[in-house]
DNA sequence: CGTGACCTTGAGTAGCCTCAAGAACTGTGG
DNA sequence: CCACAGTTCTTGAGGCTACTCAAGGTCACG
């Protein structure tokens, strides 16, 4: 059904460059993820200027927290290896995941307005971030047009996404999130080298439910249903894509 | 049941200065929304480096869009008066309301991500805005270090604003969107200078129904009861406030 | 005063949730 | 290597919330 080699993990750098990286100095200009991470579309002289911005690396354990709701703000993090959930909650219990992050992402945004964390970072897989200084991220891009331009679109960015999260758990039916859910995944492995088709799920059906605003049964008949549509093949976390254009087609269905 | 004078609109200037305001210059130092809006946090002696940028004024009449998805951007908007709806839509359309919009709020943060907007901002009532030309704002953020953070911040609390949702529509049932919602109005009418208590909503039920991921059947039905439970007095569009204690143990409540 | 938009309420139903049981998998220690 | 515990996933049965469809009321406005 699915090859016994394992699949590489989600949000690991690519094989070329997967042995020596740990050698490298820390630097966006070495880095492979420039194309997609804070770097996205400084031109290539320019990506050394944030060499010095960019220091410090943190590793997390999976189910480490990367920061909770409630921590001081000191930086903002970008994902380098390993995946990421960031999940809101109010006092009396109720938790809804906001997101998955995965290498390239930016993880932090949400402090910067209360100059603490209002959500919580955990690590889904064994992972390692960048560190970004935010006073220093301040300072240089007063400096540096394109950095700055680049970081107002980093947010505009979220802010986008955020509200086709909206649309989805406002507006659309089961089988659509979670078709809505897999093509995302899909586009951001593929956009990261990986197979469009094969992915491994870092997350438990609770988290996706949590994530799509269904409970994880709902999720796990969903998964089966699409199974035996013939659009999914599923096994546990193992997901092959099976009929792209079918699952598109939920996405956009005509409800009136 | 309410008196017959008509209640001051939503996201008009509070009286003092009403009648005077439209002979003054256009300038954030002159405005008293300067405690709310794109000045929020800065000195008041650096407001008035603001003035130069906002040097624009639009008027957009009830129902009319103040842009529309897709159009060109150019700039961001801060409602001086009245009440907008941002909503934004998929092909087959499905539409879901992102967001309600009163005076001191900034419309247009989403478009900075790719360059044209990404939703409809549509006026509930006549409306003025202050028009923000993002590269002006993007030159003065550099040489004006609180203006740089003070934006970040906005467009950070947009975020956060943007999670809170996700979590009232992931998780959350149709009384607690609700209750939810009309304190999220009281508070923000309130920090306006309105009664937190004697509110008339400018949106629909259909509106409000779109917001909350429900239908307008489910809002009217869930008015009716809080209004048979004497937590609200219901007339129309004219909500009064009787049990705010009763509203915030609804959205408090434990679920586990 | 008539028309259209908006709101309310009722009856019936669909979709998702809850509760429950068991299977599959993961990791640990012997 | 296997046994065991804990976690995660699957599937079924039944129930409830919010939806759909429908009818009538209210309000604003020409």
């Amino acid at each position: 059904m699915f090859s016994s080699r394992p699949l590489p993990e989600c949000g690991s750098v690519p094989s070329d460059a997967q042995a020596s990286l740990q050698e490298l100095k820390i630097a966006c200009s070495n880095c492979n993820l420039r194309e997609l991470c804070l770097p996205l579309g400084l031109h290539s002289r320019d990506v050394q200027r944030l060499d010095t911005l960019v220091a410090n690396r943190r590793r997390v354990r999976r189910g480490g927290a990367l920061f909770h709701a409630g921590d001081p703000f000191v930086g903002l993090y970008a994902v380098r290896t390993g995946f990421f959930k960031t999940c809101v909650a109010t006092e009396d219990g109720a938790n809804q995941v906001t997101g998955f992050q995965m290498a390239g992402e930016l993880l932090g945004l949400d402090a910067i307005s209360h100059d603490h964390h209002t959500c919580d970072a955990i690590a889904l897989e064994d992972s390692q971030v960048c560190v970004i200084p935010y006073s220093q991220l301040e300072e240089l891009s007063r400096e540096f047009v394109e950095l700055q331009h680049s970081f107002h679109k980093i947010m505009s960015r979220e802010i986008v996404r955020d509200h086709g999260v909206m649309l989805l758990l406002g507006s659309m039916r089961a089988e659509e999130r979670l078709a809505t859910f897999i093509l995302n995944l899909s586009r951001r492995l593929q956009a990261r080298g990986f197979s469009p088709s094969a992915l491994v799920l870092r997350m438990t059906r609770e988290e996706i439910g949590s994530y799509l605003g269904l409970k994880l049964e709902t999720v796990s008949r969903t998964f089966s249903k699409f199974h035996s549509d013939g659009l999914l093949e599923v096994n546990q976390r193992e997901i092959r894509v099976l009929d792209e254009a079918k699952l598109r087609k939920l996405v956009a269905r005509n409800q009136f």
